[in-house]
DNA sequence: TATTGTTATACTCTATAACTATA
DNA sequence: TATAGTTATAGAGTATAACAATA
């Protein structure tokens, strides 16, 4: 069954599996319970709040939340219908759209942050001992790094989309 | 934007979740193209392959599949209808489903580990150096272990149901 | 022509609740 | 009553392709 991968490199990918799963499970429900957003939603109010001004292109947005342009723009409908965010065109380029936070948006993020927060400490940093956070950051930053500049095998012609269908 | 986590924390977390996503995304990807699979079939099959005698209940499948039944029930029914499992009542308990992979989900699963196996080895094991996999074995089993037994801030009155909705 | 974003559409997946059957 | 599994249903989310508008 481990065709080439050693036990402990087995181990220690489904380890890493089940643990963003199960990560990604728990705030997903915090930030449900919390705030009625999904991680994705989040994700994008989280960006948002982050950027200076307040504001992003779609472009950008989808290319840091990792999503079909289509995906986002569903997204961005949801999160508008709610006066999260607004959405106007660029002064700059008439073709883009820049999206921008509300205050409510803003009140939203500071809002569930706190339990989001706890939760990723209560699951993730508490089991943490001395040093384990230096090393654990210093590998999985060298592997993000590598991701990112790693084509897939079937080199997409214009790496846009991501996710599963 | 912290709020309670240094910014070396908040790095680890975003570095581990995008990690997990890109390597799922990936993964995912290989397993459509290659055999039509998505991940959560793939598990399914890749379990019972390794189950003794390539058969386990329905529930048992579900526990660690992370997964509603109903989810179950329906991922099973595509899998019975390619042939690459079959489902028989237990004689030991009539209320029980005994799920067990063919010779053809066998032969399946056997044509898509090697590639599987490799975009592993080629994102998540390529990048690192002598000493991170033991490094990141032990936190992460750690991490596993807790999170395993750390019950939700809100315990489920039963907790057979994960995954969003 | 290429890029940005939206729309229409179809499809996959998931959860909830009601249900059957067995223990 | 509790457990195992299925079914019906309904909803969220995603991708694809076609489209309009701008560069």
């Amino acid at each position: 069954m481990t065709g080439g991968l050693s036990a402990e490199e087995l181990g220690a990918y489904f380890a890493l599996m089940e643990v963003g799963s199960l990560l990604q499970y728990a705030v997903d429900a915090h930030l449900r319970a919390e705030g009625d957003l999904s991680y994705v939603q989040f994700q994008i109010l989280a960006r948002l709040a982050d950027a200076p001004e307040g504001r992003l292109r779609m472009t950008d947005l989808a290319d840091g939340v990792v999503y079909s342009r289509s995906g986002l723009t569903y997204q961005a409908g949801l999160l508008e219908k709610r006066e999260l965010i607004t959405r106007s065109s660029s002064p700059d380029d008439e073709r883009s759209v820049i999206v921008s936070v509300t205050d409510g948006g803003r009140a939203l993020v500071a809002r569930v942050l706190p339990g989001h927060v706890d939760d990723v400490r209560r699951l993730l940093f508490d089991p943490m001992a001395d040093g384990d956070l230096a090393a654990i950051s210093e590998v999985l930053g060298r592997i993000r790094r590598h991701m990112r500049s790693t084509p897939p095998r079937s080199a997409k012609p214009r790496a846009k989309n991501r996710r599963k269908g």
